[in-house]
DNA sequence: TGTACATCAGTGAACGCGCGTTCACTGATGTAC
DNA sequence: TGTACATCAGTGAACGCGCGTTCACTGATGTAC
């Protein structure tokens, strides 16, 4: 659409260049510069498509959030065939995300942007966050009225377990090896934590 | 004891100085520079006590370890009253570490560090570790035997929904407000994994 | 179809900055006699 | 107790580096006539 004068769409070349290099080096190891030199761009041509450093990164994240919504909300599948298979699905659809795109899952939650600064980019966050919201509700449903816990506070468990499992488990990080992968752990847990809720039969 | 001739302890003085320094600005934003300027000292000095920056780095990782396995070790109380009350404990003193320790916190989990570098570090990093897995072990035990996961799965369980709400749900985080605390949040997860794994009445 | 002009994406040089690190030094502290 | 010396923690100046950002520019593309 863009597609233009001398590069040809450089935006999206560096957007997908800072992916990249935020992949392989973490949110830190970024720099604008090295974006643009992958890009075989000037620094200076940045600015033609960016605010500046954080403004690519903002987008990156954003990208990484669009994705990462429709992949939920695919996953959730309009609550089909049945709200604990949906609401697994999605449970499923973070670490597959997390694995696909590393380079958006880091821009997203671990390069301490503030969401705040850009409004389009907390409503899309938002969007994301109500898909495994919607799926909790819903299961809730399937819960005897008196013993429910609030929906939100459960799609809250889940978030925090599959992003500790992501972050723990996932990468290299702090010596954490596992004989199980993450794919499995989480599996095993939301399961363990499903039974809890008495949501799933205690043999099952 | 290095109590000595000019400052009277800078090596201390940098590490508490880097500390406040995490906690302040997180680890990216922290600098040997800054550090040294914090401890009234040129930066020159800073290579009398470390290797260098990754190295004064490593060494605030390290007492944080240090203090996290006593706090754990503290929480888990050798297993009294109960292998299930000494769980829970375990668990609660996690987030504890968390709140009271945030440079700490930033630095063994947020900083990018390589525990394989430093041996030491791995070594004291595992100890901690082996707390909470030893606390699973021992409440394993409470299984009936063919249904028991393994325990090393469920401490990874508990640690990555532990990690999980601190990133998302402590920290001014991507957005992931909630309108319960870090502790209310973690302590019901908790509880609701243990009903699932037969450990807690289903209405207790 | 051909020429004149406007647009604007990308250039290239320059900037100020703070970083981590080095090095020869200095001067306060501790020690030997 | 007093003097001469050794130690070594911290200094101050300097370094090279890569960063993000600015600015006047250029030259390829698109448009008007």
């Amino acid at each position: 659409m863009k597609q233009g004068y001398h590069h040809g769409n450089l935006r999206q070349a560096l957007v997908e260049a800072a992916l990249k290099l935020i992949s392989e080096h973490g949110p830190t190891g970024f720099t604008l510069s090295e974006a643009a030199k992958a890009a075989d761009v000037t620094p200076a041509a940045v600015y033609r498509h960016f605010a500046g450093r954080d403004d690519l990164i903002a987008e990156v994240a954003r990208q990484g959030y669009d994705i990462f919504a429709a992949l939920m909300e695919f996953a959730y599948n309009g609550g089909k065939p049945s709200a604990l298979a949906a609401f697994e699905a999605t449970g499923r659809a973070y670490l597959a995300f997390a694995r696909k795109y590393p380079g958006h899952y880091m821009a997203m939650f671990e390069s301490g942007l503030i969401l705040n600064t850009h409004p389009d980019l907390a409503l899309v966050a938002q969007k994301a966050r109500n898909v495994l919201e919607r799926a909790a509700e819903s299961l809730s449903q399937h819960l005897p009225e008196g013993k429910r816990p609030p929906a939100s506070m459960f799609s809250a468990h889940i978030w925090a377990m599959s992003h500790g499992v992501v972050e723990l488990f996932m990468r290299g990080a702090p010596g954490a090896k596992s004989p199980f992968s993450p794919e499995d752990l989480l599996e095993a847990g939301i399961g363990i934590y499903l039974r809890g809720l008495g949501l799933l039969r205690p043999d099952s």
